[in-house]
DNA sequence: ACATGAGTTTAGCCTTGGCTAAAATCTTGT
DNA sequence: ACAAGATTTTAGCCAAGGCTAAACTCATGT
């Protein structure tokens, strides 16, 4: 048998979908890794209240989480990482630091570099990745601003 | 009456769903209004090559870009676009442009930087683009590199 | 002129990610 | 122990952006 039709659409579905789908999950992950580490527990509720988002859709793409092995929850109960969840969390957060530092030290300001970093950090490559962290070394002489 | 459910509808709207699909109104345009440029008309089945896509999706978007009044095109013939639609091209190819000649600039890859740029100018702020802009400019000493 | 092939549109289905309303399940205070 | 209140899940709807298959229109060559 040449493919399945799901198969096939899953193939198809490799594209800006597929991409999408990713970056939520990334979102997600580092989410509640964040909030595991601040509150000890990550509930719906506070997923919901952090993307600004209703808990049904929390739910929802937690199920998606589920299916992919990235999260865990009994139903009723706190969510909490996989182990591959846990391992893409802490890629997404580095990726994410770094961009934040990097924005900063170009001069953007806390705020913005915090909004950009978030839409930027899903679309560096490891080696633009790389090129942002060269920046950061060769500029790290304390604070370094245009004016300093 | 306060609401209607289409006001309320179109509030939560205002949230992911929304940035993506202007994010996909964006690249569509840039590409039509290139493809103008290079080959004179653009029609959907350039459109659908260029982004790896079905020609069926091609006709969804451009629809979707007719009821933006971004694009406009008689059935079975050529998508032209609005001057609406122009000036997004235009602000995003600058855009892009900025972002793509920036990494370049940092030491990225030509075909990295090519792919990088088109994932990340869609969350660049006006004050980021002005820091890349900036560090452009005090670098455009030729062809500048770590060991030049 | 018109058949054939190329290009478009229509119909219909899928997933993600939004939502509201209603049902179900904790949790807590008395 | 249990009713109220808070949280979660289910049901059901919507739009965007994918797809395939089938119908339709256009352009061309003979």
């Amino acid at each position: 048998m040449p493919q399945t039709n799901a198969a096939k659409r899953s193939q198809s579905f490799d594209r800006t979908r597929h991409d999408h789908a990713s970056e939520t999950a990334e979102d997600y992950v580092e989410a509640i890794a964040s909030l595991i580490e601040e509150k000890g527990v990550c509930r719906g509720a506070d997923l919901a209240k952090h993307f600004g988002v209703s808990h049904v859709t929390v739910t929802k793409t937690v199920l998606r989480l589920k299916r992919e092995g990235l999260a865990e929850a009994a139903p009723y109960r706190p969510v909490r990482l996989t182990a591959k969840g846990r391992r893409m969390a802490k890629a997404a957060r580095r990726r994410h630091q770094i961009v934040f530092a990097f924005l900063q030290s170009l001069g953007v300001s806390d705020a913005v570099a915090m909004t950009d970093s978030e839409g930027i950090e899903h679309h560096v490559s490891g080696e633009t990745l790389n090129a942002f962290q060269r920046y950061l070394e060769a500029n790290q002489e304390g604070t370094n601003n245009v004016d300093t």
